[in-house]
DNA sequence: GCCGTTTTCGGCCCGACTGTTTTCAGTCG
């Protein structure tokens, strides 16, 4: 989904090259993309920005060096034409002809293609015929029954784009991930118990773990001759909000609140989850996707509807060149199929059980879903020893270092924290709250310098109890000290070496949001350099859905690390596992590892039901291609106490 | 616009669904 929000060309607030981010490059491509379809540009060129855009935003080396050494045009998908422009803003700080694609396409041509149902062919030719270029003007032109006259367009189009304005007004966009797995598991246990349902997975970007779930599909595996019967068992479900839709093997769903209430057999932290949201008395919804397939077809459709966009072209591409074709019903020789398509054309499949022989007639390994997304997966797995990670899984992580008391703006005592994190089988708990310049609202937060050592007797005390019991538990006493506008860390020197270890944060957003990129990278490898400094905490300070980080280069700052690892230093960096953040992104994950960085999983945790947040950070890990050896919090007790400052 | 055991043009992933048409274009995932 496009944002509507900023757009236009960046201005560029540095007075030498490099002019533009890789990031910002990035959001032009995709925006120059829309403009061009809405234009209506050849559809391979619009896809073509696309790509450049994708290739750009998973390139890692750092985007001026590769054009300054002439580097640029060896980037798959990008070539002359978008080279050239890319090069041209970077060093030139100027878009060539670009302004005049901007100018010529109103922008509220953009909000109107997020209209279910207006794509840009029918968009451009509203704008070309009545010259509507907002949602207002459409909905009047729907009101006066001029739509319907059209040609390409009827009555029947005309309703569906004013029931579509109301839509979009009411859509919420993506949920949580949370959020979204709450309502898929639920929906998906109450589909299993189907009589005549052999198996219900949920798949889609909820099965791959994205930290933002659109709309839920679920594959359900039956035999054909119960097809009709499911279909309307699952019509009758409770927590149904309306049926958008359905046919003979596919149901079209809105999910609300009530599929949660009467769900069964979740766990603790789910239904704590279920109850904070019917405790907000909200609103939220989410869309679904049910297919009814035949027990032999389920694996290709599991497979379908799982994999990324990106991974199944990448996949049915796999097949062509074995000569196969490969859709959601099948994967069987091309010389067979001839020109019958679909399910007919799938009458000649190979025949596979799961998933893993899907893979395996493609010469690949089975792909974990999480890792589905044409991240360099189909490669890995496409070697005679398979170069797949053996992803880390929940169970491996014996403690956490990033978590508040009551001693900042935690609601537990260092006592009760350390129970919940023994109850979870964890061998340590790292404290970690708020420093001293960090207020809220004009409210002090942070633990003042005076009453540090208050915290760190109250911890030693602790541990010793621990100690002379035998029991294999300690609080690691650090702290969660703001990085300032400058660089610097708060505390004095003094007060940072009391503590085992340092995660350091932006909380005062401000000032960084209105630097550019290059400045707070800078500002920030300054405060990664500090001795003092263990952790970088939420990186980026993104919310989910609420705001976006701040502007930084994260593989800048990941290689830094990673240098002064060489160095013999500990910099680590914080997947931050609260679901509204899940910052650091899974994209960089993968990289991070490859430098060297060792990743904490860190639950943020403000009571005790807050450190079992740690599950999300763990898929998101997974989504990261991270194994147990590169997570922090997989090392025992005794081990991070040899890696921390603990005296 | 990009790409190439088919090096400079002709491809570029697959299929369902919808609504408009009367064979298909556009949208969606």
């Amino acid at each position: 989904m496009v944002k509507v929000g900023g757009w236009s060309l960046p201005n560029s607030r540095r007075d030498e090259p490099p002019y533009f981010s890789k990031t910002q490059l990035v959001d032009v491509l995709e925006q120059v993309a829309v403009l061009l379809e809405l234009s209506g540009a050849n559809g391979f060129k619009v896809r073509a920005y696309q790509n450049a855009s994708r290739a750009l935003s998973s390139m890692e080396e750092d985007l001026f060096s590769i054009i300054s050494e002439g580097r640029l045009l060896q980037v798959k998908g990008i070539g002359k034409g978008i080279g050239g422009l890319i090069t041209e803003s970077v060093l030139h700080g100027t878009w060539g002809d670009m302004q005049s694609l901007y100018d010529k396409v109103p922008t509220g041509l953009i909000e109107i293609v997020g209209i279910p149902g207006l794509g840009p062919k029918k968009v451009k030719a509203l704008y070309d015929s009545l010259g509507i270029e907002s949602i207002e003007q459409l909905k009047t032109a729907c009101e006066l029954d001029h739509i319907s006259s059209l040609p390409g367009f009827g009555k029947k189009s005309q309703k569906k784009i004013f029931d579509g304005i109301d839509l979009l007004r009411r859509y919420q966009g993506r949920t949580r991930m949370d959020v979204g797995l709450l309502f898929g598991r639920s929906l998906e246990e109450k589909i299993s118990l189907i009589e005549g349902v052999e198996k219900a997975q949920l798949a889609g970007s909820a099965r791959r773990r994205r930290e933002t779930i659109g709309d839920l599909d679920i594959v359900v595996s039956s035999l054909a001759i119960n097809h009709q019967t499911v279909i309307q068992e699952i019509l009758g479900l409770p927590g149904i909000a309306e049926v958008k839709g359905y046919g003979d093997s596919k149901i079209s769903l809105i999910l609300e609140q009530e599929m949660l209430s009467s769900s069964i057999g979740t766990g603790a932290l789910d239904e704590r989850l279920a109850e904070t949201l019917m405790d907000r008395n909200s609103d939220a919804t989410i869309d679904a996707q049910v297919r009814i397939v035949t027990p032999e077809t389920f694996p290709f459709t599991l497979a379908y509807f799982t994999g990324s966009k990106e991974h199944n072209i990448r996949m049915r591409q796999e097949a062509i060149n074995r000569g196969l074709r490969l859709n959601e019903f099948g994967l069987f020789p091309e010389s067979l199929a001839g020109s019958s398509i679909g399910m007919e054309a799938a009458k000649h499949t190979l025949l596979c059980s799961d998933e893993s022989e899907i893979y395996k007639n493609l010469d690949m390994h089975w792909v974990p879903p999480e890792m589905r997304e044409d991240m360099g997966e189909i490669e890995a797995a496409s070697t005679s020893k398979s170069l797949l990670p053996e992803l880390i899984i929940p169970e491996d992580i014996k403690g956490a270092f990033h978590n508040h008391t009551i001693y900042s703006d935690g609601s537990n005592t260092l006592e009760e924290m350390a129970q919940a994190a023994q109850s979870l089988g964890w061998q340590y708990l790292g404290i970690a709250d708020h420093s001293e310049t960090l207020n809220i609202g004009g409210r002090s937060i942070g633990i003042s310098s005076n009453l540090v050592p208050n915290q760190r007797s109250e911890i030693i005390k602790l541990n010793q109890i621990w100690s002379d019991e035998g029991v294999d538990f300690r609080l690691f006493h650090g702290s969660e000290c703001d990085i300032l506008a400058d660089g610097k860390l708060d505390y004095s020197d003094d007060i940072r070496n009391i503590f085992s270890h340092v995660v350091g944060s932006i909380h005062a957003l401000g000032s960084w949001r209105n630097r550019d990129e290059i400045e707070n990278t800078e500002m920030l490898i300054r405060a990664i350099e500090d001795p003092t400094f263990t952790i970088l905490g939420h990186p980026t300070g993104r919310i989910l859905q609420v705001r976006e980080g701040i502007p930084i280069d994260m593989h800048a700052i990941i290689r830094r690390m990673g240098e002064l690892n060489m160095e013999g230093n500990l910099k680590a960096i914080e997947i931050n596992a609260s679901p509204y953040r899940l910052d650091l992104d899974w994209r960089l994950c993968k990289f991070a590892k490859e430098q060297k960085v060792p990743i904490c999983i860190n639950p943020d945790a403000h009571d005790v039901n807050g450190l079992n947040d740690v599950w999300y950070g763990v898929q998101i890990a997974r989504k990261g291609w991270l194994e147990r050896s590169d997570i922090l919090n997989t090392k025992t007790g005794a081990e991070i106490e040899s890696l921390f400052n603990v005296r």
